[in-house]
DNA sequence: CTTGACCTTCCTGCTACTGGAAGCCCTATC
DNA sequence: GATAGGGCTTCCAGTAGCAGGAAGGTCAAG
């Protein structure tokens, strides 16, 4: 497979298939024309890939899922530690988040939206005391 | 006012201070010394991007809020769009990362975490279905 | 006069790609 | 055989928002 099939296949842009191999993601290899060449593995891996991306894993974290993927030998607990902690990133994230939607949506909603200059938002992020801990 | 007088009154490091500078945010005299000399002005702009960038405004957006807070002609319209547009920004990051957090925390609770190699986890990290949409 | 804290500029690196330029390869068509 | 197109290659630059560090100037205290 080239790699503008294995890209649709997978679901990822080419551009980013390439960027997999040069941080050793994957490791295609190569026909007489300089051509990348996947095999079926090759496309699992980034169909894998893709999946832990998409919840959030970031690449190192892609890494180790997939070492521990090919490892027959692994614990699930390795991966439900490394899951769990991502988790908990994700909850910290959304917290944040959350705070700042509190703090926006008030402001927002007192906001008369109007044609006069006078405005609680920036009232109140140029007032002295802090916005959010 | 030195840098580092001004970086622990607005709560931020000298670095981004300086970044600030390098994109044109704050502009501060200089001394003889070739040190920056920062007013009560500067301090209060510095405050002012602190809080915003606090809420998750971009430095963009932390741009345009800081013109229309110097602008004594804006309409309030303006700044409430801006606020509103972000609120909304907030709203996707949230609902995005819930969605990985209902499979993340479904998986982490599926698998056993102990020293058996066999994982939920991967499993459907290596299944050909998406996982999201 | 020296020490140490503070300041300066400049350069690199981080995350995870994306876009673009210059050029080779392959197939099809005229 | 020439040409057109699409796909492939490498390399370089840029994104956001800084942080870290090197090399060196400045300033106040002892």
């Amino acid at each position: 497979m080239n790699i503008g099939q294995v890209a649709e296949k997978a679901g990822l842009n080419a551009k980013t298939i390439r960027y997999y191999e040069e941080i050793g993601l994957v490791h295609p290899d190569r026909g007489p024309n300089g051509y990348r060449e996947f095999g079926e593995p090759d496309l699992h891996k980034l169909a894998f890939v893709r999946q832990a991306r998409q919840l959030g894993f970031s690449i190192d974290e892609c890494r180790a899922l997939l070492n521990l993927y090919e490892d027959h030998q692994r614990s699930s607990s390795d991966v439900k530690i490394l899951a769990a902690r991502h988790l908990a990133e994700i909850d910290v994230k959304i917290t944040e988040l959350r705070k700042m939607r509190l703090v926006l949506a008030d402001l927002v909603e007192q906001c008369s939206g109007d044609e006069r200059p006078n405005c609680p938002i920036l009232d109140k992020l140029s007032d002295r005391k802090d916005v959010a801990s």
